[in-house]
DNA sequence: AACGGAGTCAACCGCATTAAA
DNA sequence: ATTTAATGCGGTTGACTCCGT
């Protein structure tokens, strides 16, 4: 207890519900940076390192904490991971709520799946796969495991669900492959740049000193101490948070994770995009055929 | 009910890059 | 121009939960 303001203590593992609380408070007052200062201003006896990670990856605005990825949003993983490689960072800015660690741990697990299932052909690295991929699959049907829970919509009865997560094969079901065209998918990058986002992008981070009426954030609700508050410290936990803070960013807190309903406006899209009737096969000529092998 | 394997997630570490002094 | 500190990123790990046996 006592030790966690020590000189040179620093904290590790779990974050708890109080930490969050100034932390958030600390990013409220002084925006997203300057992270090393909430150590060596005694806030908090973690890192800038661990304190920017614990914001980025969990208390930051907009994230669809609890969600599993929808498949539209592999998918999209997908491609790019086929296109970029492991730039975990890079793709996870072309899906809204979802982090690079969120991409890193599906990849993961997609891997290990995979691998588990055809421990014949394990799955190639990044290198490998950057320079395949071009196996075409001559049908535009493919069977798809049944609808994540997380953002069953439109979208995901338009596309198909290529490799993972495939269990009880009696629960898949046949649906079309989108409509994707090279061009799109070529200049991805660039066109994702040329997005008008309707709400605050996870890319831009409101201006917090410009205004006074800073953001606030949820709190934790059962008060529980396990490490003293210094007295500046007291002053950041000590205001009120508003609940309904998450309107701010034009959308309701995430039970419902109606997120991916927002996806073919703010994703790129791959080329459906006013596109939706040509060209069906054109998705699946970017995978290599282990992710087909599965349905063999 | 107990156990073990698989899946998921949070958080750490080390290295690279960028910004500031 | 160089050094140092801060930040960002990707890989990895360990804890936890779920599910089948």
């Amino acid at each position: 207890m006592e030790r966690e303001f020590e000189r040179g203590y620093i904290k590790k593992g779990p974050w708890s519900s109080e930490e969050d609380e100034v932390l958030l408070k600390h990013v409220n007052k002084y925006g997203p940076r300057d992270w090393s200062s909430i150590r060596s201003k005694g806030f908090l006896p973690r890192t800038g390192k661990s304190c920017r990670l614990r914001w980025v990856n969990k208390l930051r605005p907009n994230l669809k904490t609890g969600c599993k990825f929808s498949a539209e949003e592999e998918r999209v993983v997908i491609e790019l991971q086929e296109q970029f490689g492991n730039k975990w960072a890079k793709i996870a800015t072309y899906l809204e709520g979802r982090t690079d660690n969120d991409v890193k741990n599906f990849w993961s697990s997609r891997r290990k799946r995979m691998e588990r299932s055809s421990p014949r052909t394990p799955s190639p690295s990044p290198k490998q796969q950057k320079n395949k991929g071009k196996d075409v699959v001559n049908n535009n049907q493919v069977k798809v495991e049944k609808v994540p829970e997380c953002g069953s919509n439109q979208l995901e009865e338009n596309f198909t669900y290529p490799t993972s997560c495939m269990g009880n094969k009696e629960e898949f079901k046949m649906v079309n492959l989108p409509d994707l065209t090279k061009p799109n998918y070529q200049n991805m990058e660039s066109d994702i740049n040329g997005i008008e986002f309707e709400a605050t992008p996870l890319h831009t981070v409101p201006s917090f000193e410009s205004s006074s009426a800073a953001y606030n954030f949820p709190l934790h609700p059962e008060p529980h101490m396990d490490f003293p508050l210094l007295p500046e410290c007291q002053d950041l936990v000590q205001e009120p948070f508003d609940p309904n803070f998450m309107d701010m960013f034009e959308q309701k807190k995430d039970s419902d994770c109606v997120w991916s309903q927002k996806l073919g406006t703010r994703l790129p899209t791959l080329g459906t995009e006013g596109n939706s009737q040509s060209s069906s096969n054109c998705l699946f000529q970017d995978f290599s055929t282990e992710f087909f092998e599965y349905f063999a």
